[in-house]
DNA sequence: CCAAGAAAAGCACGACCGTTCGGATGCGTC
DNA sequence: GACGCATCCGAACGGTCGTGCTTTTCTTGG
């Protein structure tokens, strides 16, 4: 890896730490210099335009999402673990996996009545993540552990909805037990999905 | 209604829908004024800073979320149905209410890791609205359509996660069945709080 | 070890930001 | 008609924004 491409990965690193607090739009190319030890024109000649930053921000924290969520589930055995892994993983990313919180809920309130070129990759990768956690959940179907008729587009957006609120009540209320509710939320998930 | 309150709702009412597009922070006083027919600084006169205009939002858009969202719902009768109806009116309020989407869940992600006084009127706002929440279900219990043993602060999560489902789907990915998928969650919340 | 090229710095620009200030304008009151 | 008050305006402030240019410094392959 030549020296360029590793400040660039550097850069795109602080760059989604500091965007999941004060959000994408929130990014200031003058501040992400300071805090990375570089002046504004040397960290600016990265990348084409604050867009261009942006969006390689968001193309970064797929990576680490693949490295920190992802990857893992995928190692455990398939069925009703490997969604159960999915959905561990997934709420360890919440609270580990940036200084404020999920990048990608950020970005998507934000990003959400914004057209252009963001939102197009922002999009493009929610639904990415969407068919993932959806054919995690098709194998569990497959072995038999989840019913056979299941809805997996409706699983999936109950799904999305726990991980919503566990965020909304982690971040915002600072609720000490919000992940115990999301644990609670997401057993009477998976058992009205058992097959009868 | 002197002159100026009544100048100053409506700067408030347009902000309150610009701010649901851009974010509270995305707020700007330029555009704010131009949209508004005023000039910039006899738009500022009527707020003592930009963070004090923020916090004005908030309250008018909690003075819309009670009126199109709350006060029907406790027009209807206790029990069941008003939680039904409270359900049904959040939803509309999550497409009607602003021209883009819920100010609140875009607020909420914008602030949460945004210590300042405007993050704490919005965790007043948000804690009271989930008592309000939690005092529909509790006359549900009471009525003896839900069970008795139910789990408010549970169920209030689930719900508040099937509305930011909702809002996702809606506004990032832009589903056309969003809400049925939402009322189809929604009614296996319930069926799961009915008493046994 | 040196030259070619990449990477970072320095500097400056136009635009827009929130904010301040002094002065118009209109409207009730003596 | 003169006054005080509320409302709004135009102009301008210091600062920060993203983004170009030019120059210096560093990295690296032969």
């Amino acid at each position: 890896m030549t020296k360029g491409t590793e400040t660039r990965t550097a850069i795109l690193d602080e760059a989604a730490d500091l965007a999941s607090r004060v959000g994408l739009g929130g990014l200031t190319i003058g501040t992400l210099a300071t805090q990375t030890g570089l002046s504004k024109s040397g960290l600016f000649g990265h990348f084409a335009s604050k867009e261009a930053l942006q969006i390689g921000v968001l193309g970064r924290a797929r990576e680490r999402f693949v490295d920190r969520v992802l990857r893992p589930t995928l190692a455990t055995p398939r069925g009703d673990q490997r969604v159960r892994a999915l959905f561990e993983h997934w709420l360890a990313w919440q609270q580990g996996g940036f200084a404020g919180g999920c990048l990608f809920i950020d970005a998507v309130s934000e990003f959400d009545d914004q057209e252009g070129p963001v939102r197009d990759e922002l999009l493009r990768s929610e639904r990415d993540k969407a068919e993932t956690v959806m054919t995690i959940v098709a194998t569990a179907v497959a072995e038999g552990d989840l019913a056979a008729d299941l809805d997996l587009e409706q699983f999936a957006f109950e799904l999305q909805g726990i991980i919503l609120a566990h965020h909304y009540s982690c971040r915002m209320l600072r609720a000490p037990d919000a992940t115990d509710r999301a644990r609670t939320a997401f057993e009477r998930l998976v058992a009205s999905a058992r097959p009868r």
